[in-house]
DNA sequence: TGCATATCATAGTAATTATGTAGGAATTAG
DNA sequence: CTAATTCCTACATAATTACTATGATATGCA
């Protein structure tokens, strides 16, 4: 039951993002030396976000990424979903809908099914400028 | 974040059990043939169920396995607990308390935070026995 | 006592996933 | 032209997952 670290670096990365106040490109060689994360990965990581349409790049010299959209407008869940495909806590959730052959008879899909509701709440509720104006952070540093 | 293999089949085991009228032991192998189950994975899983004192055993012919207290005092959340270890969703959160250096300093473990307590608030208001009188399950085949 | 049926313990293994690295091509500002 | 950057794809490695295998130990019963 554990978020990957993509997924967690995704989410510094977007808030990352969402913390620089200008409209400027950023590169990602700044946000690896602040976030502490390999380049070379967050490349692979702000990709996927590139052709989802949720940063825009400029490359060349003075070149990087930023937001598309304001920072409210993007939730926790979004990025996660994005970056890890689901959030779903058993496969058989994964391809819609109750694809199980014996989903009428399953005892624990009820549970997996709440489970789901729950952490699609918490996620789909919480949006990126909310992550950047928490009094908790100062900085985005956590190892998570 | 999914739920592994050996914590949904250990509550499928419990569910096996608690579906049980009578007090008598039940052997790994019935189990093991109504839930699909390779008998020597059960056989690791329950042995953790019962050192944690969930499930009695009674060895030799006519031994097996049984709740060691009523379904209504198991919740789902003391089972996937046990089998899992945790169910926390990223690793700076598995020892207490706040161990991260940069805890006060995290702008996404609020985030963590609360898909935690929301996953706890569901597997820890659902008992096993819930599970076994849900009419929605008849069998439990599901392979989840 | 001997055998069939169980649990119990531990080691091995194959496949998958997670977590990165490496190298270099393409683009662009100055 | 050059330096800085994104972009692309393949490779490497470590960890985890999901079993499988072997055999010891205990028990009831004929």
């Amino acid at each position: 039951m554990k978020i990957s670290t993509r997924g967690r670096y995704a989410l510094r990365l977007m808030a990352d993002l969402a913390n620089n106040p200008n409209d400027e490109y950023i590169a990602l060689k700044e946000i690896s030396q602040r976030q502490e994360i390999s380049i070379k990965y967050l490349e692979q990581i702000v990709s996927t976000l590139c052709k989802a349409g949720y940063v825009k790049s400029s490359r060349g010299v003075a070149g990087g990424y930023k937001l598309a959209k304001p920072a409210e407008e993007y939730t926790v869940g979004m990025i996660l979903r994005l970056i890890e495909g689901n959030l779903v806590p058993v496969k058989c959730m994964e391809n819609e809908p109750n694809c199980c052959p014996r989903y009428e008879k399953c005892a624990t899909i009820g549970v997996w099914e709440r489970i789901n509701d729950a952490v699609n709440g918490v996620v789909d509720s919480i949006t990126l400028a909310e992550l950047v104006n928490n009094p908790h952070s100062v900085e985005f540093g956590c190892k998570e």
